[in-house]
DNA sequence: TCTGATGATTGCCT
DNA sequence: AGGCAATCATCAGA
């Protein structure tokens, strides 16, 4: 430490070294020799601050040229970056390695996994693929859902692409004026180039918490545009007649036994367009609404039994299988209306 | 707008 | 795991 008063002082004689613009006792760097002396010379420099004008900046100038001509100067500011490199610099230089922001991670990775960040997919994102599988039945309506939700999806992505390269130009355009002033500066104050990378370090973190900002806040709105689409799957949409008229026709042709078979379920569901876990809950709705009401079903039951029987006597007369699905658990018969759901046949 | 019908979900049971 | 029962949420006709 007690290097530095004395390379302060040979600092202040590089300045002061033939300066035009100063009073020649400041130029011979010896003040004066009383009290009244030092105070004149102070009340001088005071004064001349507070009267810079255009043509002082010019003079400023040319200090500044006289400085960095002076043949002392490289190595006394290799020597104050050092200093400096030693004090503060190496303090902040310990807080600096961090390990990658889990949360920024996961931010990413959930960016990329819903085709936001990286190469777009083609095919739209898994949640599409993941509701459009839950919502089974309704093609159409669920391509067009799909479609609208690839739509919304790639609109998210480009503003968030928009926006991110607004920030890099942003961080970029303020990192060169950054370096271009410290470069600049770097003639008239010690500043190493390490210094500058660091402040550029810094600037680029400043930016990546600003871009943090944005691709979460690009995550809440893909987490609130699945949501909502994955909350359509309970938008239901009534099976077609066709449909409910072959599920009908298997639940009343094998009233006695309405339970379907895996294999059954299959072949239902292929021949009604939806899913065998549709099959399951409208076999499971059925089941229970008829047994809550017989009576209400009754008519129901006697019309299907009826075509049941007309087509099974047809059949026959044809020499050929009947229409139901696999089980021929009554076929033939005509299927009364007095389904027990206690006596399943199992 | 109301109401019954109906597909889906949930919790419990066997 | 599959089924039952209750319930929810939406559709569709009056």
């Amino acid at each position: 430490m007690d290097e530095q008063p004395r390379l302060m002082h040979s600092h202040a004689g590089v300045g002061m070294a033939g300066h035009p613009g100063l009073p020649q006792h400041m130029q011979e760097g010896t003040g004066g020799t009383d009290g009244d002396g030092r105070k004149q010379d102070i009340g001088d420099i005071l004064q001349q601050i507070m009267t810079i004008t255009d043509q002082s900046l010019d003079e400023a100038q040319a200090r500044k040229h006289a400085l960095n001509c002076h043949r002392m100067k490289p190595a006394l500011f290799n020597v104050l970056c050092e200093i400096k490199e030693k004090t503060v610099l190496s303090i902040r230089g310990a807080q600096e390695e961090e390990p990658p922001d889990p949360q920024l991670m996961r931010l990413d990775n959930m960016l990329l996994a819903e085709g936001v960040s990286g190469p777009e997919k083609g095919g739209g994102s898994a949640a599409a693929a993941a509701a459009a599988a839950a919502s089974g039945g309704a093609g159409a309506d669920n391509s067009a859902e799909h479609s609208d939700y690839r739509a919304k999806l790639s609109q998210i992505r480009q503003i968030y692409h928009t926006e991110l390269e607004k920030y890099e130009q942003a961080c970029n355009e303020f990192t060169t004026h950054v370096m271009n002033l410290l470069r600049e500066q770097s003639r008239t104050r010690p500043i190493s180039p390490k210094e500058i990378e660091r402040m550029v370090s810094i600037i680029h973190r400043k930016f990546s918490s600003i871009q943090m900002q944005l691709k979460q806040s690009t995550c809440e709105a893909v987490m609130i545009l699945r949501s909502r689409f994955l909350d359509a799957r309970r938008k239901r949409r009534n099976f077609n007649k066709q449909a409910t008229e072959i599920l009908n026709e298997y639940f009343y042709s094998h009233l006695s036994n309405p339970y379907p078979s895996e294999e059954a379920k299959e072949e239902l569901a292929k021949k009604c367009s939806i899913t065998v876990a549709q099959v399951s809950n409208w076999f499971g709705n059925k089941r229970i609404r008829y047994k809550k009401n017989i009576g209400k079903f009754q008519e129901e039951a006697n019309m299907y039994a009826a075509r049941t029987a007309v087509s099974a006597t047809n059949a026959s007369a044809h020499g050929s299988q009947a229409n139901s699905p696999s089980t021929p658990n009554s076929a033939g018969g005509y299927p009364s209306p007095c389904y027990q759901p206690d006596r399943r046949i199992q």
